[in-house]
DNA sequence: AACCTGTTGTGAAAGGTTTCACAACCAGAC
DNA sequence: GTCTGGTTGTGAAACCTTTCACAACAGGTT
């Protein structure tokens, strides 16, 4: 499979994910195969958009049927890397960290959260799901041999960057923030912000400006 | 002030909004004045994107000097439409939407949860910071009077379009959808998702396709 | 008042993404 | 074996966003 070796943007990235949760569905509704343009409409894409985003890794369809539904799934779990577990530590276990840990959905996906960690002396020592809450002091010391690979930050916004720092130290590569700020990292890191503020801003605008509307 | 009437692309509202927490960061540390290079430099982005932001809503700058924090923070809030209040409903009080309820950053930015619904008999009834939480039956009911202007769903995903239908039926035009799936509603209703476990597949893609990254 | 430094606001260029459009192909029918 | 309807994979075109580059200007200095 000669690949393109273009970069990926975001936004197909984004759609491979939309992708894999709509197979998911069509193999619980039994189908063998989908078509570029039925996927499209189900998804409010449309199908040339479908077509390119997986021209990119390869040609998984046959003309005049379609794609195979489960085949397809599987080539996109592998290429979204999600066809393996991964390792998650959360930092900052209160009200978001413990929706968090009690969500089972990442589990099954594969994204097991293997250790927490906490500054409140109530919280550390206690047990969320099995596992126990662990000093922040200690975060440093726990990330750096490699077994966690992505990091959960769900502190305050005022102590995100330090903690971040430490995280980075330690050699972590992938942070999913939840903190409504703008974390300084090397290149090399890939942050994801979790930013509910933003989100309903655009409502907001939305609202405000219904003839701006992209 | 005139404006040109070209639709807003979502990068550059978002983009606003990013403004808006710097400008107050800026003002916090008082701040009179920021160039485009300074307040690009502390976001990661370049100055001329900020600038042509913007310039799409006004010139809210002096050359030579550049922007006034204040006003400028000020006039993004009017763009934006959170320099007043919105009233918000939360649909399903789980892991989540307690979450949302105890979070008081969105009160204090304007964002006022006025109605809770849940289907819970042991929830229906109990008091949440002070809301009693209705039951999900009256949801329609509730809604259709006006107040309501904005909606998060945290309900299971099986159960949102359901939900969703009757929030659009009751004439709501903005949707916060924490449910992992693409809801369908009418063009004129604008839905954003946060979809945590898309931002954990960007990541798991990141470490597994380094070469690949946008 | 002329000059210098710094910065905006904005057309134009460059770069990136989406859509178009069609040759190439597959499977089933006849 | 050939035809037909349907669908992919993909260059090229259209569209959109970002970056460049500079005239226009503000404020301070000599
Ligand atoms: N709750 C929400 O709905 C919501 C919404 C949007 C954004 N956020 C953001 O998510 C983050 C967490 O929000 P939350 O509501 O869960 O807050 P929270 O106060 O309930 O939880 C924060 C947790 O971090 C811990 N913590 C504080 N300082 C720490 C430190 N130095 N080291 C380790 N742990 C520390 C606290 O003990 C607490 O358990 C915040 O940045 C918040 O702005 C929350
Ligand atoms: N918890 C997380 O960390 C997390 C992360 C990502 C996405 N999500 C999504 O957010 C949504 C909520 O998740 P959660 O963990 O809070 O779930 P939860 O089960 O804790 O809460 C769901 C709430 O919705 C209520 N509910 C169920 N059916 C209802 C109905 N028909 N009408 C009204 N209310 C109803 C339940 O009583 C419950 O209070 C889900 O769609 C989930 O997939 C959650």
């Amino acid at each position: 499979m000669a690949r393109s070796l273009r970069r990926i943007s975001e936004s197909t990235i984004h759609r491979l994910s939309i992708y894999y949760r709509a197979l998911n569905q069509l193999e619980r509704e039994n189908y063998e195969t989908i078509s570029s343009k039925e996927l499209a409409k189900r998804e409010k894409l449309t199908p040339a958009q479908v077509r390119k985003d997986l021209s990119f890794f390869g040609s998984f369809g046959t003309r005049g049927l379609g794609y195979p539904v489960g085949e397809l799934r599987n080539k996109i779990a592998e290429i979204l890397g999600i066809n393996r577990t991964w390792n998650v530590a959360l930092v900052g276990v209160g009200n978001i960290g413990s929706a968090l840990v009690s969500y089972k959905e990442f589990q099954k996906q594969g994204f097991k959260i293997k250790k927490i960690f906490d500054n409140d002396q109530r919280k550390i020592g206690s047990n969320h799901k099995g596992i126990v809450v662990s000093d922040i002091k200690k975060l440093f010391e726990e990330l750096k041999d490699g077994e966690i690979e992505i990091v959960v930050v769900a502190v305050p916004a005022t102590v995100a960057q330090i903690i971040v720092d430490d995280i980075v130290r330690a050699g972590i590569k992938a942070i999913l923030n939840f903190a409504p700020m703008n974390l300084k990292v090397p290149d090399d890191v890939e942050v994801r912000n979790e930013n509910m503020a933003m989100e309903l801003e655009y409502l907001s605008f939305s609202l405000s400006n219904d003839s701006l509307r992209p």
